[in-house]
RNA sequence: CGGGGUGUAGCGUAGCUCGGUUAUCGCGCCUGCUUUGGGAGCAGGAGGCCGCAGGUUCGAAUCCUGCCACCCCGACCA
């Protein structure tokens, strides 16, 4: 095991894999498909939550749990729903062990067989819209604005850490309101939330766009989402918000009485991130040297590393630092003094680097002598010296900046990584030689989406919601186009 | 489920074509001393059913048969 990284422009799947693993943030566990996240990944993902759900409970939402397994029959009560998922669902089919006959071992007890099987969620539609039924008779009980933090399985057949894991963690929103116009409402409200979580904490820019029908949420009538550039120019969807129309409602049936006393359908949405975003923060900002986190996000904000000879110079320096470390966390800035005698300064320093921890402190007899603190940050690599008065402030001042450059590096990335095709020639030659997004007309039929994915390999990511609708010409089939879309490779 | 590949120490690997002492090397781990402003140095040490099962042979990591697992490329996808 080499001490550096792969370089991400040698081969960006292994640098991403190795990065994750060596950072400590998640590795393949023994069941295939599946992702151990270690304590440090955890806490970062802990972060995202508690932004998230802060963000939720400010516009009205609360959280409730509900069941792992569905019954089989109610994933199959919405027609497309099940279509979507169906062919990566795990089964419970038994619900007892027993020891072998021939002491072979444990084997399933074909007794103890279920008589409806019960499926893991892929997804909480079905059994919370079951549930919603019970809840739900008046216009008084609506909005019904629910999230739940939960895991979900689906039995993908290709798995890659935090992108796409057998098991994940996520978020789920599933609302009930009694007008079309407020749950569109809804959706979008969510997709700005989204999009503000994804730009301002994790400094990641999004495009905002609804799905093509043939990419679109099983069962929904429109899907808004946000789809970011990840830096080997392919895209990744971040976070779907779901207008699901009155389909759920109609296949379980739920039903609200009006004020005029009139039985109407409901109206619903659904939305949800999960720790795929985890893979998005990891490919967006981090260098050959490792993760770049940003600050608000960070697990551990400042790292302080002494440099010492002797016990004696330890303490020293220990004292020294105390009362900073008071003073920071005293606002809110999370701290780790490092004192571990078992590594080297050196070590150390590329160890926080590896997890991209924003700002590094480093003091040693030359600073305590001139009551002076290194500081690097973790973006630029860039080292200053301060005078002790100065470093809490400028401790600030960087966890700010470093926010706002990385977000502003990625954006200038992506950017540049936005071009327009107007043949489907150049469209081809600009996925090879550049990648990124494409934006090109395209004549909204599914058989057209379909014939540029075998041929190319590139999806429509969305149809953007921002910017000027400039009318136009498919770049395969010459039929008119009313905007342009954007096409991406993707994860 | 199709096509390709790989299984050797915690991790990464050499050896396999052409069977032959005690299975190679690096990282990591343990002990000691010296070190500490960018991944320390030296010395010593521990750790292996060579994926599993059978076969061929005086002798198998190496050859043969079967099985299992994992990885990559497709189809699928937050």
């Amino acid at each position: 095991m080499g001490k550096n990284l792969t370089k991400r422009s040698e081969d960006y799947s292994k640098w991403y894999n190795e990065l994750v693993i060596k950072a400590d943030l998640a590795e393949n566990s023994a069941v295939r498909g599946c992702m151990v996240i270690k304590p440090y990944g955890y806490a970062i993902w802990e972060k995202m939550q508690a932004a998230l759900d802060g963000m939720f409970k400010e516009t009205g939402h609360e959280n409730a749990y509900f069941p792992i397994f569905i019954p089989k029959s109610f994933l199959s009560k919405e027609a497309s729903h099940v279509e979507g998922f169906a062919k990566e669902c795990a089964v419970v089919t038994h619900y007892r062990l027993k020891n072998a006959d021939d002491g072979s071992g444990i084997v399933v007890d074909e007794e103890a067989k279920l008589e409806e099987e019960l499926i893991v969620r892929p997804t909480s539609e079905t059994i919370i819209w079951d549930t919603y039924k019970r809840w739900i008779q008046s216009y008084r009980d609506l909005p019904l604005l629910i999230n739940q933090w939960a895991n979900v399985v689906r039995w993908e057949m290709r798995t890659r850490l935090f992108l796409r894991t057998t098991e994940f963690l996520w978020q789920e929103g599933h609302t009930a309101h009694a007008t079309e116009q407020e749950a569109i409402d809804e959706a979008e409200l969510i997709l700005k939330i989204y999009v503000d979580f994804a730009e301002n904490h994790m400094a990641v820019p999004v495009i905002q766009g609804t799905k093509t029908e043939s990419e679109r949420f099983a069962g929904a009538v429109e899907t808004y989402c946000i789809e970011a550039l990840m830096q080997d120019g392919r895209s990744l969807q971040t976070g779907t918000s779901h207008f699901l129309g009155q389909n759920f409602a109609k296949a379980f049936e739920v039903k609200f009485a009006n004020k005029e006393g009139q039985q109407e359908w409901v109206w619903a949405t659904s939305w949800g991130v999960s720790t795929r975003l985890m893979g998005a923060l990891v490919m967006t900002h981090s260098d050959d040297n490792g993760l770049v986190l940003p600050p608000k996000l960070a697990p551990i904000q400042v790292v302080i590393v002494p440099i010492y000879k002797g016990l004696e110079q330890l303490d020293a320096i220990s004292e020294k630092i105390e009362p900073l470390v008071k003073e920071l966390r005293a606002k809110g800035i999370s701290v780790k003094f490092d004192k571990r005698d078992t590594h080297k300064p050196g070590f150390k320093f590329n160890e926080y680097e590896l997890k991209g921890v924003p700002i590094r402190i480093a003091i040693g007899q030359r600073d305590l002598e001139n009551d002076t603190y290194e500081l690097a940050r973790r973006d630029t690599l860039e080292k200053e010296t301060v005078k002790a008065a100065d470093v809490v402030g400028r401790i600030e001042e960087l966890l700010l900046g470093i926010q706002e450059n990385i977000y502003q590096k990625a954006l200038k990335y992506r950017e540049k990584h936005i071009t327009a095709a107007d043949s489907y020639e150049e469209f081809k030659s600009i996925l090879e030689d550049k990648g990124g997004f494409i934006a090109a007309h395209w004549d909204g039929t599914a058989e057209t989406e379909d014939k540029i994915k075998d041929e190319t390999k590139a999806t429509i990511r969305c149809i953007p919601l921002a910017g000027e609708k400039e009318p136009g010409r498919c770049m395969v089939t010459g039929k008119p186009s009313l905007q342009r879309v954007l096409f991406a490779k993707a994860y």
